[in-house]
DNA sequence: GAACTCGTTGGTACTCAGTATCGTACTAGC
DNA sequence: GCTAGTACGATACTGAGTACCAACGAGTTC
């Protein structure tokens, strides 16, 4: 079983900030338990965090090719594969991903590295959602509640199957779509300017009774 | 004028970091400028970083009393004022705010640093916004949503500020009060189960208007 | 005024992350 | 068999952050 030195670093790492803890850990431990060199930790990882890190460049990158393809009117649909993208990492790491989510939230360096990489999926996302409305009032401010809701929207979901909340894929995908559409109905209703915009989410989507709805909520019948 | 070498140390650093970088300037160099010791530098700021980072603590102390005692009723208001508590902070650190802007704009550390911040806001909001939401479906997700947007909406504007684009105080705090509205609308609008909500922003509110937009959006008149 | 706190400081020594560099072993291709 | 490229190990260095101790000055008490 010849794994690479790589594979046996982060293997010896996870081990180790498991064992006894990531600040009492050092990367020689981590080193000499993998049975290499100081040297080679360093030449695979920029830093000691990043060994348990995931790959968040390959992710980021297939998400922006994504989102770069998506036509106006298949943006929303878009938006949802790109996030899917992000989960099915995720739910195919198993394990792995669920290890780290516990380190990640027992030590403050590496939640910070985290919360730092969510916030590059939050600008990619913004980045292309901008395109879409740039041309409306409050474009650039709207795309970024939009990209901020459906990260947050899809982490939210995640952290539940990450905390063990959730176990089963399918559920998982189907309670992400639920919180998508909570936040897509920020990218659907803008504040217009002339003729109010309104979103209607949930609940059965008979006319009459949203009219009466809607006749009741502005009061004045 | 003997001030404090604890204003000394943050003058100083402010200085170095202008004049040779964040990376080129050493802990020892900061201390040696200030006219102290490099041990009493560790003794005011933990890191490095944190001599020109705001004291978000105080800050967070405020924003989190001003929350606590928001009624049911004064919710929205309650969420303004806290992030207007926030702006005025910025507003009356005038150009420190816009040179530590500008530092956390070239360099990493510091970046990630405010990034974490921004974070704890975002929590700070989410706890309070959950209180008033937890009956509610989705109440959760839904409260960490509007926690984000505000602060979102609150950062987008600051930051023009910060940049200069914006450079009137009582504009600033018009354009705050109407992302918020952006931010709010994510409030106002839940995902109900059985009968569906509605959220009507902006424009004229004309019934008849609004209801004809609404048999047309729903396809089938 | 001497002794006694107590908070602020400076100095020294240490650990460890991260960088730079050099020599070496292994492999591929000609 | 030779060479170019690549992965590796070892060493030495910088600088952040920690731990500890000795000194100084301003009260305070006897």
């Amino acid at each position: 079983m010849p794994t690479t030195s790589r594979e046996r670093l982060v293997a010896a790492a996870f081990e180790l900030f498991a064992g006894q803890g990531y600040d009492a850990t050092t990367v020689d431990e981590i080193a000499t338990r993998a049975g290499t060199g100081r040297s080679t930790f360093f030449r695979h990882f920029p830093t000691k965090d990043d060994v348990v890190l995931p790959d968040h460049e390959a992710l980021l990158r297939r998400v922006d090719e994504r989102l770069a393809t998506a036509s106006s009117a298949g943006l929303e649909v878009a938006l949802r594969e790109a996030a899917g993208i992000v989960l099915e990492h995720y739910l195919a790491e198993g394990e792995t991903a669920r290890t780290r989510y516990r380190l990640a939230s027992s030590v403050p360096a590496i939640r910070d590295r985290e919360v730092a990489s969510v916030q590059r999926y939050v600008r990619l996302f913004g980045k292309h959602v901008h395109r879409w409305l740039d041309t409306e009032p409050d474009g650039p401010l709207r795309a970024e509640l939009v990209a901020s809701a459906i990260v947050i929207g899809h982490n939210h979901v995640l952290r539940q199957w990450l905390r063990g909340a959730v176990d089963d894929a399918d559920t998982t995908r189907t309670l992400v779509d639920r919180a998508l559409d909570h936040a897509l109905a920020v990218l659907r209703g803008p504040a217009a300017a002339g003729a109010p915009t309104i979103v209607i989410t949930g609940g059965e989507r008979d006319v009459e009774q949203v009219v009466q709805q809607v006749r009741a909520a502005l009061g004045r019948p």
